[in-house]
DNA sequence: TCAACATATAACCATATGATTATATGTTCT
DNA sequence: AGAACATATAATCATATGGTTATATGTTGA
């Protein structure tokens, strides 16, 4: 019961759900997920360590980048509360938003080959206002 | 995003899960929860509210007495939802030790023919002290 | 080794929340 | 109407949490 209910309260901050449902697509590291997101990186690191805590990700270092992922191993709860998720948030607009913020980092990162994260976050807020 | 995530801080609370999946059984009176859950009257009030204001319950009033039950014209997410709250607590022991507080409600009930708070209250602390 | 960078952790504050106590509302029965 | 009772609401307090800022850790490359 009370294991359960701490999974939920997991699943109560709308930061963690963004972070969550972007790893649903797409393997990312801490300084992408600050630009898609546009939340402070203390912030993202402390959400993903909670997320990580709970079984819900995976993690892989690559030199200074940390990438996390929706861990593969999850126990049948957590896959069906994921199910649950992608299902409630499926015409989400932030949810939609933050998609689109993963394209567009993701077509910026092939151009010009970087990963950092003022280059990053720079261009992200540029591309916020474009739209 | 942001309601989803109002319903799962809804849901991240012992006690109103408990209050949930036991109206999930039968519908029941306020002063019944009190003696089945254990928990002040105050606070199964307010925290029927709370599951009633999300959606997840109706009410039915029968002279002082208001019987709360699980609300069949749910929308489908929520009843995915409480679907998977049964799943995830098939064998919560916290949760069985509740239902068969509300068997032995019963029972007292039908003995007795009562349904006052003192009388049950009382009736449900002797029998825990019998365990 | 030093500088630059990515990430993690710690410290802090304002706010939100659960539990408790007290009180109000509303119903039944005499 | 008044007493007894069931439920709802209000007030209060201690704690937990999210967000922010500052700092620490660890990696890369000069």
């Amino acid at each position: 019961m009370n294991e359960f209910a701490k999974i939920m309260h997991l699943l109560s901050d709308p930061a963690r759900l963004r972070i969550l449902m972007v790893l649903t697509k797409k393997e990312l590291c801490v300084c992408q997920l600050m630009g898609i997101l546009g939340i402070p990186q203390p912030l993202v690191s402390r959400n993903l360590m909670l997320l990580d805590g709970a079984g819900f990700l995976g993690e892989r270092k690559q030199g200074k980048l940390v990438f996390y992922s929706l861990n593969r191993g999850m126990d049948p709860l957590r896959k069906k509360i994921v199910s649950l998720l992608k299902e409630a948030l499926k015409s989400d607009t932030i949810l939609a938003e933050d998609l689109r913020s993963l394209q567009d980092c993701e077509t910026f990162q092939k151009k010009t080959g970087r990963c950092d994260m003022k280059t990053l976050s720079d261009f992200m807020k540029t591309r916020k206002k474009v739209r």
